[in-house]
DNA sequence: CGAGTTTGACCTGCGC
DNA sequence: GCGCAGGTCAAACTCG
């Protein structure tokens, strides 16, 4: 396939610096898995393998709308890593990684990095893609498992001791839900709409907006600056 | 025609 | 410094 490259310095002017990485700040010693990534929410969801044929074997979609960037196999497991970008807002900087558990093919490893800096789709004056993603969760989660990384070791997310039960979930949910949903219920909710899970750190949110100052050019609409503050306010899940 | 996917090349960080 | 592996880019392609 030809394909044509802008000179290094060139490349490094443009996207580089659009798409800024969380600075890591722990020493080498970690894995190479993380390197890059300051901070991120792993989620483990576990589908029949009926779904996963009935969805030709994809990952299981949520209220955002991605889009797929690359693909890599990854050394030691016979699946990809799929690389996924939000497509629901220009600007937005909210990445996910979809990979499949080697050892259990109907484990799927979803890997979020970066938040949205925008409303998601399904708040609550748009019941009908809330309820047809309710249709889906039903369809497909068997289970969910939900941690917050904090730069520790994922290399296991699926053993990790970081990984939140079920019921801690649903108690969060229901803060977040009594709190900012009102009337959308708290059982069918999916992972992403799910404040904890993109609520990073405040100093992580403040290099964010560092970033936007810095830039100066992109402002963000009025609804996501409320966002930004209902992720500060929302329950932060304690790993341990 | 626009949005999304595929896929090979390229970039970068890390270990040796 | 080199090689490996992960992450990203972007042209070509597909789909609705």
């Amino acid at each position: 396939m030809g394909r044509i490259r802008l000179p290094k310095s060139e490349f490094k002017s443009t996207s580089r610096l659009l798409e800024p990485q969380f600075v890591d700040t722990k020493k080498s010693s970690e894995c190479t898995h993380v390197r890059k990534m300051g901070q991120k929410v792993v989620i483990t969801v576990q589908m029949e393998a009926k779904a996963i044929k009935q969805k030709n074997e994809g990952p299981p979609s949520d209220c955002w709308s991605w889009r797929k960037y690359g693909q890599k196999p990854i050394k030691g497991s016979p699946y990809p890593r799929g690389y996924y970008r939000c497509s629901s807002s220009k600007g937005c900087s909210a990445k996910k990684q979809v990979e499949r558990c080697s050892k259990d093919s109907t484990l799927f490893i979803i890997t979020y990095t970066s938040i949205h800096n925008h409303p998601g789709p399904n708040l609550p004056n748009n019941e009908d893609s809330v309820m047809t993603l309710q249709q889906q969760d039903q369809e497909t989660m068997v289970d969910q498992h939900v941690s917050l990384e904090d730069n520790d070791d994922i290399d296991d997310p699926i053993n990790s001791t970081t990984t939140t039960s079920i019921s801690q979930v649903q108690q969060e949910e229901n803060i977040f839900t009594d709190t900012f949903l009102g009337t959308i219920s708290s059982d069918d909710f999916l992972p992403l709409s799910y404040p904890q899970l993109m609520n990073f750190p405040k100093s992580e949110l403040s290099e964010e907006n560092d970033f936007y100052d810095e830039l100066g050019e992109l402002q963000l609409p009025p609804s996501s600056t409320s966002f930004a503050g209902i992720f500060e306010e929302a329950i932060l899940v304690d790993p341990s």
